[in-house]
DNA sequence: TAGCGGCTATAGGTTTGCCCTATAGCTGGA
DNA sequence: TCCAGCTATAGGGCAAACCTATAGCCGCTA
C-alpha cells in the first residue's frame, strides 16, 4: 500500500471510468489498472466491481475508499506543515545570553533583529557560561552569546566584537584625576567582584592578578548592576565591560577610567551546534550585530 | 513523500539515531539516511539536526513527525477496513426477488443461509422483474432470484430450479374430481391472472393461449395471495406455480389440480453482474437452495 | 452480422528509484 | 595517534512502476 496506490483508488472511485481517473492522476490507463489489482491483491479484497461501461466501488471498497481519502489527507498536511515552516526566520528562536552581556546588548540587539527577522521572536535565558554549553549541547538553546574562550565539543562559535575593560570609582576617589589604569594597579580586596561561576570574574582575575579575590559575601556582586551601586556607594573599585557602563557613559557618583594600553578586553561570540538547521537565522543574528549604533564595541562581523 | 518515508521520520524521532532507526525499519542505514535527506530535500526543509551522538528533531521536524504519525494511523485505518472486511460471507447483501416467489421461498431459504452464512443479512427488495433487471444494472441490488427467461446485459443468470404449474379450483368446482387438466383446457374469462408487469401473469398467458386476459379489474389479482383468497371465495379458478401452493397443499375451500403432462413450468434462477464482487456470497446461495427441503421444486443445482 | 468505438486487461520492454555493501569522513575517547 | 561509533557517499543490483502496443470484451449501428 503507498500512497500513490491511495490516491489512485479515490480517483478511480471519483471517475467511475479507469481512462479517465488514469488521466486525472497523470498515468496511462495500464498503470492505474494494474496498481489497483495490486493494491487489491494485497488486500485480498476486490474493491471494484467492474461492469459494462460503469466500475463502482464494492460496499466494501466505498469505505475503504473513504478512509483512503482521510489517509491522503494527513499526508498532505505533513507537507503542509514542512513546506509553510520553510522559512527560517520564522517561529522562535532559542537564545542564551551570559549574565554580563544581556541585560546591556539585547535591548538593542532586538531592536536591530526586527528589522531582519520580524517573524522571529527570542526567547531567551540568561544564565552562566557553563550553564550555555549544555544547554546547547542538549539541544535547550539554539543559539547562545557568550565570551571567548568558549569550548563545547559540536559547537562552533564566530566572534561578534571585542569590548574594553574599563575601571570604575566612586567619585571623589583617588584613582578619579587619572587618565588611565595600569591593570597590575588593580589590586587589593577593594576590588569588588562577580560570584564565582561569572567568566567576567575570571577575565577580571586574568587581567589584573593582583587582585585578591574577597572571601566576604559583602564584596560579592550578583550582577553588574549591584556592582555598580556598590561602587556608587563607595564601597570599593571595579571593573566592567565597556558594554555596561551604560548611556550616560556614567553617572553622579561614578567615575570611568580607562585601562592604559594595551587595556584588557573580552571577546563576545555567538555559538551554536554545528548541525544547527536554521543557519539563516544564524545570518540574521550577525547582520543584526553588525547594524548596532555604538561606539562600545569593536565589531568583527 | 511515500508512507515509507514518513515511517522512516517517525522511527530516527523515536531513536534519536540513524543505525537503530534503521534496524527498526528493517532497512540498512544508508538506506533510511539517504531517505531521509531525500524528504527534507523534497520539502525544502531540514527536519533533522545531526549532532554529535544525536539526532534530533529541529522544533519544525517535531511537528511533521507528529503529523506524519496521524497520517500513518489514518492509512493503516485503511488496510484494517480492507483486511477485516475481507470476508465475502460477511455484511448485508441486497437480494432482489419478484413478487411470485418472494413470500414462499425466502422463508426457507433464510433458514437455510442462516446456516451457511450467518454473518451475512439479506436486504430484500421484492419487485418486478424488470425493476430487478435495471436495479442489478444500476448496482441497487447484487443478486436478485427471478424467473426465466431473463436477459440483461452484464448480468448472468445460473438456474436453481424448475417449479411446475397447477390448477386451483374452489371446492366443488366442476374440474374437483379430474385426475388432470389440460392447459388448453384452462380458458375463458373465468380464469384470474396477476395484474400486467408480473412475469409468472405472462407465462401463465403462454402456457394457457385459451385463456382470455380479463378487462376488469375484479379479475386482477395484485399477488398470488389475493388470488388464492378470489379463488376460495368462488371468484373463478387460476394458475399457480407449485411453490406457491402453501403447505398443507390445499386449505378447506381450494383444490389442487395439476396440469397432464407434459405440464407447463417457470425455470427459476439467481441473476448477478458479471463483475460481482463476492462470488462467495453467490455461492452460499447456491448452497442454500441445494439443502432447501421441498418437494415442491426440481432443484437444478 | 460485420464492423466500429469505448472500455479494461495483458504483454513486453525501459527506466526509475530503492536498497544493498563497502567505504570514506568526522568526532570523541583511550 | 589510534580506535570505536556514527553518518554520508559511492556504486551496483534488482524489483517495481511506468510506458506503448495490443488483445479481448461488449454494445451499438449500418
Amino acid at each position: 500500500m503507498t500512497l500513490t496506490e491511495l490516491r489512485y483508488i479515490v480517483a478511480l472511485a471519483q471517475e467511475g471510468n479507469f481512462s479517465r481517473a488514469a488521466e486525472r492522476c497523470s498515468v496511462s490507463q495500464p498503470t492505474l489498472s494494474v496498481a489497483i489489482a495490486r493494491l487489491e491483491d494485497e488486500f485480498g479484497v476486490q474493491l471494484f466491481e467492474r461492469g459494462k461501461g460503469f466500475v463502482s466501488p464494492s460496499a466494501l471498497g466505498r469505505r475503504v475508499v473513504e478512509q483512503a481519502q482521510l489517509a491522503l489527507n494527513e499526508a498532505e498536511k505533513v507537507r503542509q506543515i514542512a513546506t509553510v515552516g520553510r522559512d527560517q526566520l520564522a517561529g522562535p528562536l532559542r537564545l542564551g545570553v551570559i549574565h554580563t552581556i544581556g541585560p546591556y546588548l539585547l535591548p538593542q540587539l532586538i531592536h536591530s533583529l526586527k528589522l531582519v527577522a520580524p517573524e522571529m521572536p527570542l526567547a531567551i535565558e540568561e544564565t552562566m557560561t557553563a550553564n550555555l554549553a549544555d544547554m546547547l549541547r542538549d539541544n535547550e538553546v539554539d543559539v547562545a552569546i557568550i565570551a571567548m574562550p568558549f569550548s563545547q565539543s559540536g559547537v562552533v562559535t564566530r566572534p561578534l566584537y571585542d569590548e574594553a575593560f574599563k575601571v570604575i570609582v566612586p567619585r571623589g576617589h583617588a584613582w578619579e584625576n587619572k587618565t588611565c589604569i595600569r591593570p597590575e594597579d588593580v589590586a587589593g580586596d577593594e576590588v569588588l567582584l562577580l560570584k564565582a561561576g561569572n567568566c567576567f570574574r575570571d577575565q577580571v582575575l586574568g587581567a589584573c592578578p593582583q587582585v585578591s579575590s574577597p572571601e566576604t559575601d559583602v564584596r560579592l556582586g550578583h550582577s553588574i548592576g549591584t556592582i555598580r551601586c556598590m561602587v556608587a556607594s563607595g564601597l570599593g573599585v571595579s571593573v566592567l565591560p565597556e558594554g555596561a557602563l551604560g548611556n550616560p557613559y556614567s553617572n553622579d557618583l561614578i567615575s570611568v577610567i580607562p585601562f592604559c594600553p594595551p587595556a584588557p578586553s573580552r571577546r563576545i561570540a555567538l555559538a551554536w551546534r554545528t548541525g544547527f538547521v536554521r543557519p539563516k537565522a544564524i545570518d540574521a543574528l550577525l547582520t543584526s550585530v553588525r547594524a548596532l549604533k555604538t561606539s562600545a564595541y569593536r565589531l568583527l562581523v
